[in-house]
DNA sequence: TTGAAAGCGCTAACAC
DNA sequence: GTGTTAGCGCTTTCAA
């Protein structure tokens, strides 16, 4: 490709490299480079199409244009759209997005964290999968790091996540308010934030109107969870509405109810979390949460862009965003 | 973080850092280092808990682990699942992916492949948005780079794609066998491959059975393909059956047949391409053709790993995979 | 206002 | 078997 360097770039302008550098660098001014020279070197420069390689500055100053993001998987339509929001930010303020999954293992976060310092990048976006507050603080010294959609407890790191408890508590609430009595909770994975929160939600709610919390599931799965609405279905406990934390879940509960020739929401009433574009079609149209994707990403950015741009501004914030009602036919009133 | 370098590993271990670098790129063998060297200086390395910065190797080098991956926007399910397969594959070989989103937008193409280039990127996987063949041919003589999903007509690039202009033949044909005569095809923009090739599939079909193609739209966008469907629905010519060439096409198809009262199948059929998880949940379910996400990913990272394996095998090479139909309930034989 | 020279961490010729 | 040395392309003192 473009085979041109400092050096060469330089012969031709008949200037040393380091004038080039600085032209190049826009420090020509601070330098007081004559305006002679500087043209001279930007015409050569843009003649023959140079191209720095950021990867010798790298090397030189220890720090890139690189923003690493970390997320358990893209292919999940949260995260897919949070991380095309990131890297669009990115890229307009000139960085490149180094993008890793780690499918929520601990063991390959870990590897793939190390993997990216090692590529020198200037800061991180994770989603964290495990538990690692301490490992993130010690990085966070030097690489700032923003938590995003969920944070890890007692860590003293940057987060923008929606208000999770808030969530849990408004469905519940909301389907206790239309004279719901036995309303189960399918849980995530319990191990992060923005799960447990929102069970914490469930479970106060629950509690305040005086009813029992009844918790089952394990993962985000549809498949798991077809089968685990399957069982609770025919159990004796037979809620009339659930409560599902994400929408993975919410079609294996659809399918399950389907199976079983429940009607939702005449014999099941279905409320969840999470919105896309085919929310609105799959019928009845869930009621849901949707999360202000766009503004987390953004205002994670700029937490980000923030630190970057000043290093003395360690101040570690948390940013909880609200999130809005959709309501759709899942529930009826009883 | 690590502050570690071969100078201080080779420092504490008695030796020359040629030798530590030697035995950390697994090269002892060849070059003779005693068991006992090699022993002390892994020992080292790992008690200092070394990590090599990739940077300063590519620098040397001028090659990373690093491969590039352009595709319009993962916020697409369909893209996003490539991805993240692509992303996972390139984890497991040991190269880490920068996924750069350029919207379909030729300018942000260009400037995102220039950015990639100069962070020296080992190997390229992109979806071409725009008419770059002979930029990319030149570029494929340094570095491999695999076409997916699209191709860009006459450039000597290899690619892996959907056998689409089957996919577009192959709906119509299935309306057609199906009684329908007013076929409407709703296309995306036309001058990506994907798209085009299904048109091609579509027209053909059409005329074999004497039946006059009628192409409208030209965005894959649900809100316009909404409107033009209004259109349609409202004019002359109003067909029987609509093929949609994507799914944010095909929520708007049913968004404007539901406006109107259309019911889908009985006075308005549906076939459309690509399929997700929540395809199953709407309703009516939509005939599609699912495309072979995985293997797509799958073959293309292969095809990339074996020029970068082997720097002289430079054959291009052409991949049509088939896809599958899944049968829905949005097309009614008339 | 500009340049020479050193050096970032690593690899690769070449030597012994 | 192992080490010396030069150099990748850039930035940054330090000097002029």
């Amino acid at each position: 490709m473009k085979k041109e360097t400092l050096d060469t770039i330089a012969a031709k302008a008949g200037v040393s490299k380091t004038t080039v550098s600085r032209v190049l660098n826009d420090s020509a001014r601070k330098y007081r480079i004559s305006e002679q020279t500087e043209k001279t070197v930007r015409k050569i420069a843009k003649e023959f199409n140079y191209n720095p390689r950021p990867v010798a500055k790298n090397i030189r100053v220890n720090k890139s244009k690189i923003i690493g993001l970390i997320v358990p998987s893209i292919a999940e339509y949260f995260f897919a759209s949070i991380s095309s929001q990131i890297i669009r930010n990115n890229a307009n303020h000139g960085y490149t997005t180094m993008l890793v999954e780690v499918q929520d293992n601990p063991a390959r976060e870990k590897k793939e964290i190390e993997n990216l310092i090692s590529r020198n990048i200037a800061g991180m976006i994770i989603a964290p999968s495990s538990n690692i507050g301490q490992y993130l603080e010690f990085i966070d010294k030097e690489i700032p790091i923003i938590q995003i959609d969920r944070y890890i407890d007692g860590a003293d790191i940057s987060c923008v996540c929606s208000n999770n408890h808030h969530i849990g508590k408004f469905l519940t609430n909301y389907l206790v308010e239309r004279g719901h009595r036995r309303i189960a909770c399918i849980q995530g994975p319990t191990k992060i934030s923005s799960t447990s929160e929102r069970i914490r939600g469930y479970v106060e709610a629950m509690k305040e109107a005086d009813l029992e919390p009844y918790l089952y599931g394990e993962s985000f799965d549809s498949q798991e969870s077809f089968f685990q609405t399957l069982d609770l279905l025919r159990s004796e406990y037979r809620p009339s509405a659930i409560l599902s934390l994400a929408n993975g879940q919410a079609l294996g509960i659809i399918k399950a109810a389907n199976k079983l020739g429940f009607n939702i929401p005449d014999d099941l009433s279905v409320v969840t979390v999470d919105d896309n574009k085919y929310m609105n079609f799959i019928s009845p149209s869930i009621t849901r949460i949707t999360q202000p994707m766009e503004n987390m990403a953004k205002l994670c950015c700029e937490s980000l862009y923030r630190r970057l741009d000043d290093p003395n501004s360690k101040n570690t914030s948390s940013v909880f965003l609200m999130s809005t009602l959709i309501e759709g036919d899942s529930v009826k009133a009883i």
